[in-house]
DNA sequence: AGCGCTATAGACAACGCTGTCAGTAAGAGC
DNA sequence: GCTCTTACTGACAGCGTTGTCTATAGCGCT
């Protein structure tokens, strides 16, 4: 008569095996007689080794990106057998997707947080844009993103966060003058630039320094110079085309 | 006595074996009675084979990266075995070496011949960045690169394009007005701009436009406003802080 | 102490991938 | 035709990776 044979797992079960079932095909006998000297295991709560699994699997993940990530080099980061990472998240996928999710919400938290600023209320360019600056030109981040839209996953945001930055700084933009405001999409193409070019550095920010035969530290005077650029844009007269 | 049993390539031998020899194991019996209705061979030159073989590896670096190449896709994609494959590059790294040195001089010469340009001599800002931007922003280069930077290959370009870009764009703008010139890096930088611009933009640019809220057809219109932008900052004063 | 729950580990299966080997056949040169 | 070179192939080895199964051990509860 056997016992349980349920062994709980993932997740809180009552969900049908997915994967088809393999046949025994081999009867897999196998001797067991070892001196057994180490029956040494430690037993984290489920919460806390979804978590360290997901602190792996996040370094992982920067480095190697999501396709990089693998079963075993998480498990004995964490200090475990790979099974029990598949205990506790399925499958590779789901695991994947959990930690890139993970990631995701981290990088848009601390980027609203920038939105909002050392300033009070309503955006003030310069200081905004160097914050962001930071979050984003974090290499982290930058490659992130960038991994994830080589590898064709979506990544969308239906928050719309480029164009609500937009928002908010286009108005403060027209209350802070007294000649005809530019169009919004004139601040909007700003913020665009802003985006990408931050992105761009986050990734290819040292080959490109390399390729203009500048030294590292030149990085803070390009970002000065670029911020002064934006701003005086902000401050005259649109673009024309625009 | 046996034939030649040399079988010649890669590539004309002369190179011990690497890799370290395996023992037989087991004896390998197989029973060889099949009717044998197939034997369709096409035979190439090397050259020929080995072109395709290049070609088929493009494409799939372009869509999943070096990571992402598979002999047994390029053979099937090509029509042939991927034992072959390996007969003319040795093995899977000399021919991923191989697929993105070509891509990449391919690239190199692209914007070469950008630099160029339409005009006689000399660049003109708007129609130089234009073709850079068509070069560059397409997104099969923008992502060969990031996939190289994102896999840590250093990919660095000996020639300093980026600077010697500069260095004739600053030569024009010197000529170009009366009043005192601003410092070279000024011009670094706006060549710095854009190229990080552009590269984010071949890579994010649909990511980006749609977190902006913006239909495909802007994207035109961004580039109109972006290079107006930079001709309008190249021809003006420049930034006061470099 | 005994019991149930479940986080954990070991063994192993299936599969995909690279790489090796030995043999085969398509041309080229004679 | 014969011979030699070599592009090409099927079979298979070995490894790495994901995933399954069974057993075990840590912990809370009574």
């Amino acid at each position: 008569m056997h016992r349980s044979l349920d062994r709980r797992p993932w997740y809180r079960k009552a969900r049908l095996r997915t994967t088809k079932r393999r046949e025994p095909s081999k009867p897999a006998k196998g001797a067991r007689q070892k001196p057994k000297p180490k029956p040494k295991r430690v037993r984290r709560s489920a919460e806390e080794a979804r978590a360290s699994i997901l602190d792996a699997a996040d370094k992982r993940l920067a480095s190697s990106g999501p396709s990089g990530i693998r079963l075993q080099e998480i498990a004995s980061d964490v200090g475990m057998s790979h099974p029990t990472v598949l205990h506790h998240f399925g499958n590779r996928e789901a695991l994947v997707e959990a930690v890139v999710q993970r990631a995701l919400d981290g990088l848009q938290k601390k980027l609203l947080a920038s939105f909002r600023g050392p300033s009070p209320k309503g955006a003030d360019g310069a200081a905004m844009f160097r914050q962001i600056m930071d979050t984003l030109a974090d290499r982290g981040h930058a490659r992130l993103m960038a991994w994830l839209s080589l590898e064709g996953r979506p990544a969308d945001d239906p928050d719309k966060m480029l164009r609500s930055l937009a928002e908010a700084m286009h108005a403060t933009r027209t209350t802070q003058r007294r000649d005809p405001a530019p169009p919004f999409e004139d601040t909007l193409f700003v913020v665009l630039l802003g985006a990408l070019a931050l992105f761009g550095e986050g990734v290819l920010g040292d080959t490109m320094l390399d390729s203009a035969g500048l030294p590292a530290p030149a990085r803070d005077r390009f970002h000065d110079w670029f911020v002064a650029l934006l701003t005086r844009h902000l401050e005259g007269p649109g673009i024309a085309g625009a």
